[in-house]
DNA sequence: ACTGGCACTCTCGCAATGAGAGTGCTAAAT
DNA sequence: ATTTAGCACTCTCATTGCGAGAGTGCCAGT
C-alpha cells in the first residue's frame, strides 16, 4: 500500500487538492495545464489507472475524471498531517482572541468553536475539559421554590456541575446550608469512589435529605462529561454534499441529539492521547450517518487532570489543509489555557 | 378586503389547504374534482380570478395553477385561528407526557421544544419564564478556582441565574461566605431598581469586593431573559422551501445566532397578552432573513409574574392548521404549570 | 348566474443531437 | 524502457424540438 512512486504520490496529492476546492471529476488534461507538471495527458491517465487500480481513485462513470476514494483521503491526509501548520499571523490573531476574552471557561468554549468553525468552513465541536476522576471540593445547597433546590458541585480544578433536587417536602434554606456544611466538612478531597464506600450512618436530624444528595451527586459525578458547544451548522448546508443529497443531511441529526456526539468524542479518550489528532473518514464503518462525512478531532488538556475534545465535521471533501492545522493550534492552545489554570489554583 | 362572498371564502380556504399540502400550485380543474363542490372548473376560474385581483391568490406563470400570497396566507389564518382545536387525545398525550416528566424546568421547556416540532415538523423555540420585575430571594458565592467566583443568584419565583466573577485577587471561600450571607440579609425582597438606590456605604472589610458584586448582580438581573430551547432543525431541512432557494436557508442562521432570535421572541412582550396568539407571516416586512417563513409565537406563564414565549418557525406554507393549536395548546399546559409553581411557593 | 366550449399559453418530460471532456490503448519517439 | 502523440470510443451535459397536459380567459348559450 505504501509502494507508491514519488511521481504518484505528487499526482495524487494534486488531484485530490483539486478536488476539494472544484468539488468535480478532477481529469487527465485539466491536470497537465492547470498545474506545469512536465508530463503530458497521456502519462497521467496511465498513472491515474495505476491509482485507480490501488484503490485510492475511483470514476464516478466510466471516462469521467477522477474522484478519491477514502483510502485516497486517508493516504492524503497522513502525508499533509506532518507537514501542515498554521501561518504565523493566523496564529496571533486567533491567540489574540483568546487572551482579551474574558478569562472564563464558557467565553473560551464558545470562542473555540467559533475560531474552528470559521476557520474551516464545517461545523465545529468542542466539550469543555472533564476531569477523569473528578474530586470533591464544595457544595452548595440552594432552595429555589417550593421543594426544588439547587445543588451547585464544585470539583477540585474548579470544574462546576448542576442539577436540580425535587425533596419529599419543602426545607428551609438554614437546613440546607446547614447540610451543606456538614457534607462540605465530611467529603472534602474525595473522589466519587471514595465517598460511595463512606459508611452511611444514619444521621438523626435529616438522613433521608442527606442520603439523596449523596446519592444524587454520585449520579451526577459520573455521567458529567464536559459541556458541548458547537458551532457553524449553517456553513455546511451550503456544500452540495448536503443540500443534494438527504443522507448527508441526516448527518446534522446528530448535532440535535448530543448523545451519540458525546459518544463519538469519548472515542478519543481511549484511542489517543493529548496533542495526537484523528481524522474519522467516511465515519469509519462505525458510524452509518457520517458515511457521506470526515471528522477532524483531537484531545487537548492536562492529560490525568482535566482533558476535553473539541473537532470539526465537514463533507469528507473538507479543508484538510486548513482544518488540520486549526484544530491542531487551538487545541495546544486550550491545552495552556487549561494549565495555566491548573497551576494558578495550586 | 374583506368584501369575501362566503363561496369565495370556502374556496380559498380549499386553496390554501391544498397548497399546503401538495406544494404545488392549484388548478380549477384539480379542485373542482377532488373536493366536490357542485361548481364547474369555469365557476371556479372566474372566482379566482377575482382572488387574484383583490391580491389573495398569485400565479407563478401565466396560466399555471394559483398560490397563495402572504395577505392569502394572512386570511386563511385569521379565519382557521378560532375554529381550530387540538384533538382530545393529542390533548392527553402532550399532558400526560408533562406531568410524568420531572417536575423541573429545564425538563419541561425541552419536551415542549420537542412536541412543538414533533407536532409541526417546523422548527421550535422556546424561551424559558422570566419575570418582569425580578426580585432578589438569595445569592451564593462559591470559589471554583483561583480567582474566578461562582455566583449564584435566586430570584423570588424560583429563577435562577448565575455568572462567573473573576476577582482582583484570590479569596478564601470563608469570606465569599460571609458576604453572601451578609448580601442575603441585606437585600432579600428587593428589586434591581430598589438595589441600585440603595446607599453604598463603604464597607471596611470588603468593600471593593461588595461593590463589584452588587453591580455584576444587577447587570445581570436587568438583561437576563428566559434561557432559549430549540428543536426540529432537521425537520426543515427536507422541505423543497429550504433544500432549493438558500434565501430560506439563510433563515436558520437566526438560530446560530441567540440574539435575534432574543429580540422577535421579546416582541411579544409588547404586542400581545398571555394567551393571544400571533402568526408573523414573511418577517412581515422587519425581518429579512424571515421573507420565506412564517412563524407561530404565544407569550405563556402568569403576567405580572412570570412569563415566557413559545412558538414554532416553518416555511410559509407550514401545517398551521396543526401548528397553531398545538402552540395555544402547550402554551396553555406551561402557563399551569408555571402558576402552580407560584402557588405552591407562597 | 352558471356552464360548456374553444383558443391560447406555459410548463414539463422525453428523445435526439452534438459538443466536450475524459479514457484506454497502440504505435512512435526519446 | 519511458514517455508521448494520436485515435477511437464512451459517457455526461446542455440544448433543442416537440407533444402532452394542465391551466387560463373569454364568449356564447342555457
Amino acid at each position: 500500500m505504501q509502494n507508491l512512486s514519488e511521481r504518484q504520490k505528487t499526482l495524487l496529492m494534486l488531484i485530490i487538492r483539486d478536488y476539494i476546492d472544484s468539488a468535480q471529476p478532477v481529469g487527465s488534461k485539466r491536470l497537465a495545464e492547470h498545474y506545469h507538471i512536465n508530463l503530458s495527458s497521456a502519462t497521467i491517465r496511465n498513472e491515474m489507472a495505476a491509482l485507480n487500480e490501488m484503490g485510492y481513485l475511483r470514476q464516478p462513470h466510466t471516462s469521467a475524471g477522477r474522484v478519491p476514494t477514502e483510502e485516497g483521503y486517508r493516504y492524503f491526509v497522513s502525508e499533509m498531517m506532518h507537514s501542515a501548520e498554521l501561518p504565523e499571523t493566523v496564529q496571533h490573531t486567533i491567540s489574540h482572541q483568546f487572551y482579551q476574552s474574558r478569562p472564563e471557561l464558557d467565553q473560551w468554549m464558545t470562542l473555540a468553536a467559533s475560531i474552528l468553525a470559521a476557520q474551516s468552513q464545517g461545523v465545529s465541536v468542542v466539550a469543555a475539559p472533564h476531569v477523569e476522576t473528578p474530586k470533591f471540593k464544595h457544595v452548595e445547597l440552594i432552595s429555589t421554590q417550593g421543594r426544588q433546590v439547587l445543588m451547585v458541585l464544585v470539583m477540585l480544578g474548579g470544574e462546576v456541575s448542576q442539577q436540580i433536587l425535587t425533596l419529599a417536602e419543602p426545607v428551609t434554606q438554614e437546613r440546607l446550608s446547614q447540610s451543606a456544611t456538614r457534607l462540605n466538612g465530611l467529603l472534602a478531597g474525595k473522589t466519587a469512589k471514595a465517598i460511595s464506600s463512606l459508611p452511611t450512618r444514619p444521621d438523626p436530624l435529616d438522613k433521608d435529605i442527606l442520603l439523596l444528595i449523596v446519592q444524587d451527586m454520585l449520579r451526577m459525578v459520573e455521567k458529567s462529561s464536559g459541556e458541548i458547544y458547537t458551532d457553524g451548522l449553517t456553513n455546511v448546508l451550503t456544500e452540495p454534499e448536503f443540500s443534494e443529497s438527504d443522507e448527508a443531511r441526516r448527518a446534522l441529526r446528530i448535532f440535535e441529539e448530543r448523545a451519540t456526539l458525546q459518544d463519538l468524542l469519548a472515542r478519543t479518550t481511549s484511542n489517543s492521547n493529548v496533542g495526537a489528532l484523528q481524522v474519522l473518514i467516511g465515519g469509519e464503518g462505525e458510524y452509518d450517518d457520517l458515511r457521506q462525512c470526515s471528522l477532524v478531532i483531537a484531545r487537548y488538556g492536562v492529560p490525568g487532570m482535566a482533558t476535553g475534545a473539541l473537532g470539526v465535521l465537514g463533507p469528507m471533501r473538507m479543508a484538510y489543509a486548513k482544518t488540520i492545522p486549526t484544530v491542531r493550534f487551538v487545541a495546544g492552545l486550550l491545552s495552556d489555557l487549561v494549565s495555566d489554570n491548573m497551576e494558578n489554583s495550586e
